[in-house]
DNA sequence: GCAAAAGTGTTACTCATACACCCATGA
DNA sequence: TCATGGGTGTATGAGTAACACTTTTGC
């Protein structure tokens, strides 16, 4: 058998909608090869931890965020994607409330921030590529599965969710038609509570309902927004 | 750095429609771990090859067989997965026509052959893991992307395409609104050829149309079949 | 002429879209 | 009282779903 010597290593991107933008979390690199540059958290995988455990650990250790959903995006694999050995990376897309958005650079990182999707530093390696695939991954995911409740507070405004999707999608949604629809679905709790945001009039908070959702997906209900 | 010592490989799930039924391609290892079980076609990455390069060499090698789609599936990566070693395996999901369904045996498999996935024998490591994300990947492709010609004939009968998403999506189609929804779309080409299974009518023969459908799709056009 | 598979059209209903005015609050 | 954001209903059109009979061939 080929003697193989090919690392394994993990990255996340980690989305956080954060002053009504999409914002990715990066870590700055004390390290080389890229000393200095961005890039998204991650490292080389232990060997007797699984890959998620290694995305957890890595997070937890670089920049200390609390994940609120976590699913594997994509593998990169080309031979030369890192300058000194090869490495496989098979990449995360994770996403967080911004209850949990506190973040500090730990043991591998000198530091950690959230960058606005729209306004990224260069980064290290593949990683604007493997970022892009990730923006499409949730665009997608949008459409249908209700992950937009992943990066909301527990409660939120009706015109929160709104931007959201209306940020992530790029394009303009109908006020009236999307609140119709979403509230069709019966996954929304109205609570008996109004904020008021500066001025206008003050508005309803929301709760998203798990249990119900679940519920309603195991009767073949298929959550859906164009 | 820690020494980490975890091999990288990949496999691959090929799927053709053979006799009306969805099969799945699959090797007879002549090597331990799992001599003699049936497993999905694979193996080690080699140093300098992408992993796309590493499942085509794999699959040239242990079946011979021509790939007429592929695409990266699930990286698999529990510490246990493997008895002997600690091996990653990206894994890729793959389509091929039924002129491309010749098979042979060679250097790393005592046997290959084609097996109805309803009908499966028990599976080396994880790879029925591996199969049933495949399977599902399917369901959901067939639905947004016209991936049902490419387990097709080049040139083929609207009935085979029916069935084949009957077989795949487990439901009955309603063969006239099938029909016309598909047609409604203009990918296909109906060819001035009919032929004539056994008895009935004789049936004409369609191709599907790539050029005009990436056209379309650069246009914003979405295949969507429920 | 009968069995088998192919081919075809209409109707009802559901869902998506387009669109504009009033309400509650703070300044 | 005005500016700001929140909340709501209706009408039209498109697309989906349900449904059965006729045609062409082989035997």
């Amino acid at each position: 058998m080929v003697r193989q010597n090919i690392k394994v290593a993990v990255d996340a991107v980690v989305f956080g909608y954060k002053d009504k933008a999409l914002n990715v979390l990066l870590i700055k690199r004390n390290i080389d090869p890229f000393k200095d540059s961005w890039a998204l958290p991650g490292g080389l995988v232990l060997e007797n931890e699984s890959l998620e455990q290694a995305v957890v650990r890595e997070l937890k250790e670089e920049t200390n965020v609390t994940i609120d959903y976590l699913e594997q995006l994509y593998s990169f694999g080309d031979p030369d994607r890192d300058p000194r050995n090869r490495v496989v990376s098979v990449t995360y897309f994770a996403l967080v409330k911004p209850e949990h958005h506190a973040i500090k650079a730990d043991t591998d990182a000198q530091d950690v921030a959230w960058f606005d999707v729209t306004e990224l530093p260069d980064l290290a390696f593949d990683h604007i590529q493997i970022l892009e695939t990730a923006k499409k991954r949730l665009q997608n995911k949008l459409t249908y599965e209700p992950v937009g409740f992943d990066l909301l507070a527990d409660k939120f405004l009706f015109s929160d969710l709104e931007k959201l999707y209306m940020t992530i999608l790029q394009k303009v949604i109908d006020r009236r038609n999307f609140r119709k629809k979403i509230l069709s679905f019966g996954i929304l709790e109205e609570l008996d509570e109004k904020i008021s945001e500066g001025r206008g009039r003050p508005a309803n908070l929301f709760k998203f309902n798990k249990k119900q959702y679940f519920k309603l997906k195991e009767e073949g209900f298929l959550f859906d927004i164009k």
